[in-house]
RNA sequence: GGGCAAUUAACUCAGCUGGGAGAGUGUCUUCUUGACGUGGAGAAAGUCACAGGUUCGAGUCCUGUAUUGCCCACCA
């Protein structure tokens, strides 16, 4: 083995070699229980970000467990064709060339933006790939293949026919940038400094006026009325009088209604029925028309009059200025107010009216809001549920027709002779009513639309297949809390209204990535960091775990260079680890266990293996991959490298074979059983690793099977745990008192009565971890330094290594200490609240606990006494 | 305006059903001992945001306050 860990020279090695022997391929078998994870398709446009990072390794981490525990695992892969994101993109693209969309028509649009696909579908795989993601790529999948887009017919039409789709003319938000509606999920709100003004609209047949506030002036050629509250005395008898519209000549009325509040701004509300949802509801009860003044791009259209053609934002300019000539702007107020952005382009969405399909969203809200009441589909941390249900409560109508190209087309098909429309899942080529042409609905679906399938359609519906009825439900969804409206809402429900069967079991969240300040990765601010660059520089290993280690569920997690090198560190200590073992294979047998003579030391590691074996089985079960790893670590660095492979060295150097090969087959068992633990959040290094290993149950760690705990021997870690402790404290004191570490000494040990036997076993250890050159059972007849601890004393022969008055102070710190302890235990004791109350197991701890240290008091006591003398 | 979360060592974070405060990084001291200096050993470092309450006992449970962050919401 190399002596440092080179990922480079091994990561794409094995994940070949993975895949050619198919092992992450997943069939239905009736002989194991299912395990199934979608994954969340990536846009096909996109690059292996760091958000896919941290998403995927959780799911890998998930994945490999559950494969390792004998699952039947399939972790479905697939993209997104991403509708309005990619073609945004291609039309970027074109423009580059001088092109537009209705320069190419929407056919060889079309044809562009496949290829398009091809050329960039794939490269987020080959990266996916590089992370050591074990998707079963057989089934990639894409939400525009033949079988997902017939899904989406399959849904879009049974949703027609129960009534559940309807196209409507409703206020939508619309994006004057892409030029296409979004749905409500879609808008972003940002709060901004803007202002109320304050406009006269003069009284027909007076001199008298009306002064309404607003913060869109430029709508205002679309009023149809101006709203005050019925009870509002000031505005009450001009009621049913009719106003003059600024800037033009036309005549509005003035109408009472409930929807305004009298105590906001002026109490009187211009209504604009065309560009606000609530001005729609009051037209409607007033039975006002719809008057629209802006154009799909956002320009004035041409009932604008002199404003026609301008933009948004310079025709309100221009038409406050003309106001405030006319004396017709009365105030100008400074008013902040939130206002949406389109969450592509970050334009200001304009709400307007406009022709839609929309999804009827309380029938399908019902039952999805009732399967996580009733924990059919359960959150993790269970939080989130709470805004899921928030969100799901006050649902709207979802629209889903997007006016782009790219996407899955509307299936509905208009007749132009009988004016009658057809909605089918075949595609329709003449009007069934009356034999006419029909053309398609020009417009597509929202992305979101086909993504919202994805648990089903990708394993086969609307077929009744055996993948479907053996890996559906899925599993857990993994998924960032951002996400939660836009897809894992919308897959409940989708799931329960077309399987009859929720599509998840859980709903995994976590956090998102944030640099070393804690900001949000953007590429605005440069603070992204490219998980391609890391993986060729550090490993994709040390990547995994410094996004996933130590992180609890739903938390967003910090990433920083300092960060990765740490994990880079682990993975050269594990591989270092592995070093030593096998370099030590050579003149040893490695034996089962059940024919080697275990050490102290040997039942100590096992036993701690066994207990990191179920913390990692906890922790998996409950998807706490961070927990897990963390743990891991622990064990690996601390017990592992720093205490067993330092005990087992006094064994494995000796001169008896026998000897050695005991030490060496509890090193091979306990690092391949860590290697397997650890394989599901770092598979490269440990399968690297594992291959080094001798008389492996499997040709790959992969397919291996999960470690097993099995009761070990709880007495002789305790006991290992004592003899531990001395050689900490006998190191603390020599360093305390500067002794060279590379300077070994005489050790002097004096049990305390009932433990002769445990230091006779750990005598060996404390001689070779606690720099001693020889130990002996008694007390030395010369000046001493002195370790006391409840199990043993410990004399270090001070010779010229010591200074006893440091030595001296040094004891008198160490009993204030134990005076402190035994102050707590009594305390505690003394306290009958405490012996009443408390169970009867802490009690009698306390109780132990007071006598060992009032015992271990009067030894300090003892040596400080004889310090004195020394000095005197 | 509602809702949620966070507040623990200099920094980043763990801390499960209440029973003597933990890790990593950083800092300081020291060591090239035959896996690893991407390392070993040792040390310093915390009124667990604040104020009440429940309890024999609270970082952990309850109430309130403060600060920060996020989400939701049609007050023109």
């Amino acid at each position: 083995m190399n002596k440092t860990y080179e990922p480079k020279s091994f990561e794409d090695k094995i994940y070949a070699d993975w895949e050619k022997k198919k092992y992450f391929s997943a069939k239905p078998n009736r002989n194991k229980k299912s395990f199934t994870i979608v994954i969340p398709p990536p846009n096909i446009t996109g690059q292996l970000h760091i958000g896919h990072a941290l998403d995927d390794t959780i799911q890998d981490a998930i994945i490999r467990y559950k494969r390792m525990r004998g699952y039947e695992t399939l972790w479905l892969p697939g993209t997104d064709h991403a509708a309005l994101a990619t073609e945004v993109k291609i039309v970027e693209d074109m423009a580059k060339e001088g092109l537009t969309k209705e320069d190419l028509g929407r056919e060889k649009f079309l044809e562009r933006a496949y290829k398009w696909k091809e050329k960039y579908g794939g490269r987020i795989i080959e990266q996916f790939k590089k992370m050591g993601f074990s998707c079963d790529w057989d089934r990639l999948a894409f939400t525009m293949d033949e079988r997902c887009s017939r899904a989406v017919r399959e849904v879009f039409v049974n949703l027609y026919d129960k009534g559940l789709i309807y196209r409507g003319n409703r206020i939508i938000n619309w994006c004057p940038c892409c030029k296409t509606a979004i749905s409500d999920v879609e808008v972003e709100y940002e709060s901004a400094h803007s202002h109320l003004w304050h406009i006269r609209y003069a009284i027909e047949g007076t001199n008298d006026h009306v002064v309404v506030a607003t913060t869109r002036p430029e709508t205002l050629l679309g009023d149809v009325a101006v709203a005050v509250n019925p009870k509002d005395k000031r505005y009450k008898n001009l009621v049913g009088k009719m106003l003059s519209l600024p800037l033009c000549d036309r005549m509005i009325p003035i109408i009472a209604d409930e929807y305004v509040e009298s105590d906001f701004g002026t109490g009187a509300v211009k209504i604009t029925p065309a560009h606000d949802p609530n001005d729609l509801e009051v037209g409607k009860r007033h039975g006002l028309p719809v008057i629209r003044v802006m154009n799909d791009d956002g320009t004035m259209a041409e009932n604008a009059g002199k404003y026609a053609g301008l933009d948004r934002f310079a025709a309100r300019e221009q038409m406050l200025a003309d106001l405030s000539a006319q004396g017709l702007l009365v105030k100008t107020e400074d008013h902040d107010n939130n206002v949406g952005h389109c969450q592509r382009c970050h334009a200001v969405i304009e709400p307007m009216i406009s022709d839609q399909w929309f999804v009827k969203m309380k029938p399908l809200a019902g039952p999805a809001i009732k399967a996580a009441n009733d924990k059919t589909v359960e959150f993790v941390p269970e939080r989130f549920k709470k805004v899921y249900l928030h969100w799901m409560e006050n649902i709207r109508d979802w629209c889903i027709s997007r006016q782009l190209w790219w996407g899955h087309r509307i299936p509905a098909f208009y007749c132009d002779k009988c004016g009658k429309m057809t909605v089918s899942k075949e595609d329709v080529k003449m009007c069934p009513h009356c034999g006419g042409t029909v053309r398609q609905d020009e417009d597509v679906l929202d992305t979101w639309f086909s993504s919202a399938l994805w648990p089903f359609s990708t394993l086969g519906y609307p077929d009744k297949t055996e993948d479907l009825e053996y890996f559906y439900p899925t599993s857990v969804l993994v998924t960032a809390y951002d996400i939660i409206f836009f897809w894992v809402a919308r897959m409940i429900f989708s799931g329960l209204e077309h399987m009859r069967e929720i599509p998840f079991r859980k709903v995994l969240i976590h956090g998102l990535v944030r640099d070393a300040q804690g900001r949000k990765m953007s590429k605005s601010l440069g603070n992204g960091v490219d998980p391609l660059e890391i993986i060729d520089t550090h490993g994709a290993d040390p990547l995994r775990m410094s996004l996933v280690c130590g992180v609890a569920a739903g938390g967003d997690i910090r990433f920083s260079m300092e960060k990765l090198e740490g994990y880079r560190n682990f993975m050269n200590k594990l591989w270092n680890a592995a070093r030593f073992v096998s370099l030590n294979l050579e003149n040893a047998d490695v034996l089962p266990l059940d024919k080697v003579k275990l050490t102290l030391a040997d039942k100590w590691i096992l036993t701690k293996l066994d207990d990191v074996i179920k913390a990692s089985v906890k922790f998996m079960d409950k998807y706490e991959v961070g927990l897990c790893a963390a743990a891991l670590y622990d064990f690996v660095w601390s017990d592992f490298c720093d205490w067993y492979i330092e005990l087992s060295k006094t064994r494995l150097y000796s001169t008896e074979k026998n000897d050695r090969s005991g030490a060496v087959s509890v090193l091979v068992y306990a690092l391949r059983a860590l290697l397997k633990l650890l394989h599901p959040v770092i598979p490269f290094v440990t399968e690297e690793i594992y291959g080094e290993l001798p008389d492996n149950d499997a040709d790959s760690i992969m397919v291996s099977a999960y470690p097993e705990s099995s009761p070990r021997y709880p007495a002789a870690k305790k006991q290992m745990e004592c003899v531990k402790e001395i050689i900490t404290r006998v190191r603390a004191l020599r360093a305390e008192m500067k002794v060279p570490s590379n300077k070994r000494t005489a050790l002097y040990i004096v049990p305390a009565p009932g433990s002769e036997k445990l230091f006779k076993a750990g005598a060996g250890y404390i001689e070779k971890l606690a720099g001693g050159n020889s130990v002996e059972f008694c007390r030395p007849d010369c000046k001493c330094a002195a370790v006391a601890t409840p199990w043993a004393e410990v004399f270090i022969p001070m010779g010229e290594l010591v200074n006893p008055s440091a030595e001296l102070d040094r004891l008198k710190k160490e009993l204030d200490g134990c005076v402190a302890e035994l102050a707590r235990a009594e305390g505690k004791l003394n306290n009958s609240g405490f012996t009443a109350k408390a169970p009867q197991k802490l009690i009698d701890e306390e109780k132990a606990k007071a006598e060992k240290y009032a015992e271990l008091k009067k030894k300090i006591e003892a040596a400080i006494a004889e310090m004195k003398n020394l000095q005197a």
